[in-house]
DNA sequence: TCGTTGGGTTCAATGACTGAACTGCAGGTG
DNA sequence: CACCTGCAGTTCAGTCATTGAACCCAACGA
């Protein structure tokens, strides 16, 4: 994006979206709490080409709201996951994945309190419990059980057709 | 935006983003909630390009974010105003904003409810009185009161440095 | 040794953003 | 009435980001 900052702004928004502002940004952090790690199931699950996808995981460890780290389970690979800058974005996503639910939806998902299974209300608080549960404390599931046809075919889409938790990292 | 939408992701988010995921879309909103409503306003106190502020504000009428009506004062002029589904994304704003004040502080606002003068907590939520109040029962002033050297000098940025109340026009 | 996969980088073409210049309309002034 | 000003845009050339394809390298596995 041209000029991805807003000097002229002093407000703490511009700060925000100078950080998550940029096409695909918030696609690529809504995947990281559902569970993304890899470059690759990213890649698969975005539709998105590889340099956009580099240079946004490179943006977003350098402001702090991913981590990189080694994979454990193949040499030289890495792991992108939330820090807790990152995972404190968690209302804001959900916000807007909730006004897209009720304003443009599409198939969507619920998301649920674990402890209680109510579904989250706008401002992602739970009405059984009084809480506003943290990311962990949460699960997603897609909504309306009848199988529609699959649209996508990646790994991460069908380890999404069944109930996660957020965070959780998911296996490919 | 190449390609502003994203055909591929069938997700509630991406449904959001083609509406609000726009480089200065979510400042024009930002701004319509502190209650600019003349093309001239937000030009002035976004810095944006008049095709670029043009051309965004004809998008958010035609995905029905906000209004464009003939202005009562000047004939021949327009007012933009938040729809009902505009005036719905305030708990996402709302998130971001808090998101950027904690983690990327810059001089910023607080927003407190208007019935009791509490500051919102980053879920929008009034801990005194326990609700989360809508945007025409929040007020918004600048943070810290001893006067910084002002940075910008146009209408809105003036009227603003008073408390006001969201989506009450400001009138310049 | 060769082939494959993951995780990138490079590159030309396309399209969005920018700032400046221009236009058209409405009111106000002399 | 003629002239000027300010608002609300539109047009345009130049710049920069995004895209998709091609290429690259390191680490396996056969």
């Amino acid at each position: 994006m041209l000029g991805k900052d807003y000097v002229a702004q002093d407000c703490s928004l511009a700060r925000a979206l100078e950080v998550i502002g940029e096409r695909w940004t918030l696609l690529i952090l809504r995947d990281a709490f559902f569970g993304v790690r890899r470059f690759n199931d990213f890649q698969a699950h975005l539709d998105i080409p590889k340099a956009v996808l580099s240079g946004r995981l490179s943006g977003l460890v350098d402001d702090g709201i991913l981590e990189r780290r080694p994979d454990p389970q193949h040499a030289g690979r890495h792991v992108y996951e939330l820090t807790a800058a990152g995972r404190d974005l968690w209302p804001a996503l959900h916000a807007l994945l909730a006004w897209g639910d009720r304003h443009r939806a599409s198939n969507s998902r619920d998301f649920k309190h674990a402890t209680c299974d109510t579904p989250l209300d706008e401002h992602g608080h739970c009405p059984t419990c009084g809480t506003t549960p943290a990311p962990h404390d949460i699960y997603t599931e897609p909504r309306g059980r009848r199988r529609r046809r699959v649209i996508r075919q990646d790994p991460v889409s069908t380890a999404l057709q069944t109930p996660h938790r957020l965070l959780e990292p998911i296996e490919t």
